[in-house]
DNA sequence: GCGTAATCAATCCG
DNA sequence: CCGGATTGATTACG
């Protein structure tokens, strides 16, 4: 959020004029304001406007809060002089901090501070690019919050359990959303939106329903049609605004643009069975009502997947409108109410879809695409997954006219150091831990969770590597060992080239580095390289600092030391030697970013250029980090 | 306003 | 890897 935070802060004031909410329709007033005025199509926009930025505003406020002076404590390790080592704090102490921070917070926050939804609808119509990059960045920043939280709690029971002082796991996803409830991180609570939220778009991919709540997509922890109330709504009527489709019911019939959708009620939650009839009510009447109006609703659809921390993700698809309704006698012989769902015409590709397209090309099964695809594999056979090479648009096989170089190509004399000034490898035989030496070096804590999900930005992370005792498969070694997703380099009308993976990435996994032949500031003169060849490691700004951020929540939880990170001042030329991480475009609201990370080498100086999913990035979906600059890359512009 | 039923979860255990 | 059981939090509603 470096850059764009303070563009997008400067910008706010602006916003007040093009962002309108406007009444929904006329059949469903206004509560709170029961004067006959109330019929009228829209609301006085300026009062409007004010609650909703007022709204707007306090979370940026916090955002900017959030991101200023946060991270001033690095401590030198090993640099020049002689002090050796990091200041090897106590392993447990971050966690304990972390653990303790949260006891405190809990005792404090005995009275509730969350307010109850409102009941006042509203449509948020279409805001401007730089509108939707902000409202983005606030709905990411939600995100990564409620996500880096669940990581945490789960690190510090999974300590706990070690030390036998923990019986029980708790629900990871649903404590993480209470501690942003209490806080009043919830978004999008002040006011009822029908149809698409600011900052959301289809195609995005969440874990659990509690982080649907988080971010105001869908209002409810397990039922499956979230509405406006009867008793809140001033017609008296209940108006349904959107619904989770994941096969809870037998009788659903998703064939994708058209939906029937069944009802809730009468279902026995432990056995999938049905036990007694549906009844016309709570939100099986709002859909009814929805039908009634027109009101377009909005699709969440649940899939299995087989990798992410549980087995399912939730897709946003995009606005649906019923278009029928009547009952019928489901599978079980109990009555249901049935829904006839159209999905509205002329939006983005349904998630969903692209979830089955990744999927089918894995398996080959697509011949219309394949003849574009030029190259299966550019790396030929160099990364540890295939990168292909996809043009629809013409013959341009650039990227194959290039040495592919899977790691940078440094001067031996870098790759010699791999020993720092009082900095040497862990000795654990068996599995390294937050215990371990390595731990330490990244400031007391380990850098990845069980999985290699990245847990916490760091100006330098260390891995386990070539000084370390510990084998191949220790849990600090992740980035190092390579590309983990299926890959395509593809050609754009909007970005040149681009890159995008056929496989779901979840936010904090690697994904790729950069390489190149790494030149001195120096060397790089004297070649006279382009300057739009050269990836300038300096320029990009510390978006590390958003991942596994939850001061929002704990502003008083850090870790105890930083690892130091000198100001780098190489450069990589991809002129000659390149890998697909060149391709990457650059957007100052991305996707991934970048983490700099030691393992083979300990040259400070030298770090190498690992570039990690800032959000959970659907299938296909084009990958793009902030470069810093925009002059050289300016023809590799996005948003 | 409070208690309670309802809810297309998530996790653990056998 | 399932199915069952258990735990769980928010909301709507009486």
């Amino acid at each position: 959020m470096a850059s764009p935070s303070s563009s997008s802060l400067l910008s706010l004031g602006s916003i007040a004029e093009p962002l309108e909410t406007s009444l929904l329709i006329s059949p469903i007033p206004h509560k709170p304001n029961p004067d006959p005025d109330s019929e009228r199509i829209s609301l006085s926009p300026a009062t409007d406007d004010e609650i909703f930025l007022a709204e707007y505003r306090r979370l940026a406020r916090i955002f900017a809060t959030g991101c200023t002076e946060r991270f001033p404590i690095f401590i030198p390790i090993g640099s020049s002089s002689s002090t050796s080592a990091v200041a090897a704090p106590d392993a447990h102490l971050a966690s304990l901090q972390f653990a303790s921070c949260m006891v405190v917070k809990k005792k404090k926050k005995k009275k509730k501070q969350k307010k109850d939804r409102s009941a006042e609808m509203v449509r948020i119509s279409s805001p401007s690019e730089q509108e939707q990059i902000n409202f983005r960045d606030i709905i990411r920043r939600a995100r990564t919050t409620f996500e880096s939280l669940r990581l945490l709690i789960i690190q510090d029971e999974v300590r706990r359990e070690s030390l036998g002082v923990l019986e029980k796991r708790s629900r990871a996803d649903l404590k993480a959303a209470a501690f942003m409830s209490k806080r009043g991180l919830w978004l999008n609570r002040d006011k009822r939106i029908i149809g698409s939220i600011p900052g959301i778009c289809i195609g995005d991919v969440y874990f659990f329903r509690a982080e649907l709540c988080v971010i105001g997509l869908h209002g409810h922890l397990q039922a499956g049609i979230d509405y406006v109330s009867a008793g809140r709504s001033s017609s008296g009527e209940p108006i349904a605004t959107s619904i989770i489709v994941s096969g809870g019911y037998e009788d659903d019939e998703d064939r994708g643009d058209v939906l029937i959708y069944t009802g809730h009620g009468g279902l026995n939650r432990n056995q999938h069975k049905m036990y007694a009839s549906q009844k016309l009510e709570g939100g099986n009447l709002a859909l009814e009502r929805s039908m009634k109006y027109g009101i377009e609703i909005r699709v969440i659809r649940g899939m299995k997947i087989n990798n992410g921390p549980n087995g399912m993700v939730y897709v946003y698809d995009g606005l649906y409108r019923a278009v029928n309704c009547w009952t019928d006698i489901g599978k079980s012989g109990f009555e249901v109410y049935k829904y006839k769902l159209l999905r509205i015409e002329g939006q983005e590709e349904m998630g969903s879809a692209m979830f089955k397209l990744a999927a089918s090309l894995k398996l080959g099964s697509l011949s219309v695409r394949k003849s574009f695809y030029f190259c299966n594999d550019i790396s030929m056979g160099r990364e540890s997954f295939p990168v292909s090479l996809y043009n629809d648009l013409d013959d341009d096989k650039d990227p194959l006219q290039f040495q592919y170089s899977h790691h940078p190509i440094y001067p031996p004399a870098i790759l010699e150091k791999v020993h720092g000034d009082g900095i040497h490898g862990c000795e654990c035989e068996t599995k390294c831990s937050a215990e371990c030496y390595c731990a330490t070096l990244n400031g007391g804590e380990f850098a990845y969770d069980a999985s290699g999900v990245l847990l916490r930005g760091k100006p330098l992370i260390y891995e386990c590597g070539t000084a370390c005792r510990c084998q191949l498969n220790c849990p600090n070694r992740v980035s190092q060992k390579g590309i983990r997703r299926r890959l395509e380099v593809f050609r754009s009308n909007e970005t040149e080239w681009g890159v995008r993976s056929w496989d779901f990435i979840q936010a904090g996994t690697f994904i790729c580095e950069f390489s190149g032949i790494v030149l001195t500031k120096q060397q790089a003169e004297l070649l006279s390289v382009a300057s739009r060849s050269l990836v300038q490691p300096n320029r990009f700004p510390r978006r590390w600092v958003e991942w596994g951020d939850i001061s929002d929540v704990f502003s008083d939880y850090m870790p105890s030391t930083y690892p130091y990170l000198p100001e780098l001042n190489f450069s990589l030329d991809v002129s000659r030697a390149r890998n697909v991480a060149c391709y990457f475009s650059h957007s100052c609201s991305p996707n991934v970013f970048m983490q700099f990370v030691l393992y083979d080498h300990y040259n400070l100086s030298y770090p190498h250029l690992m570039v990690f999913a800032l959000e959970n990035i659907p299938p296909l979906r084009e990958l793009s980090i902030d470069y810093g600059v925009i002059d050289e890359w300016s023809s590799k512009l996005t948003v």
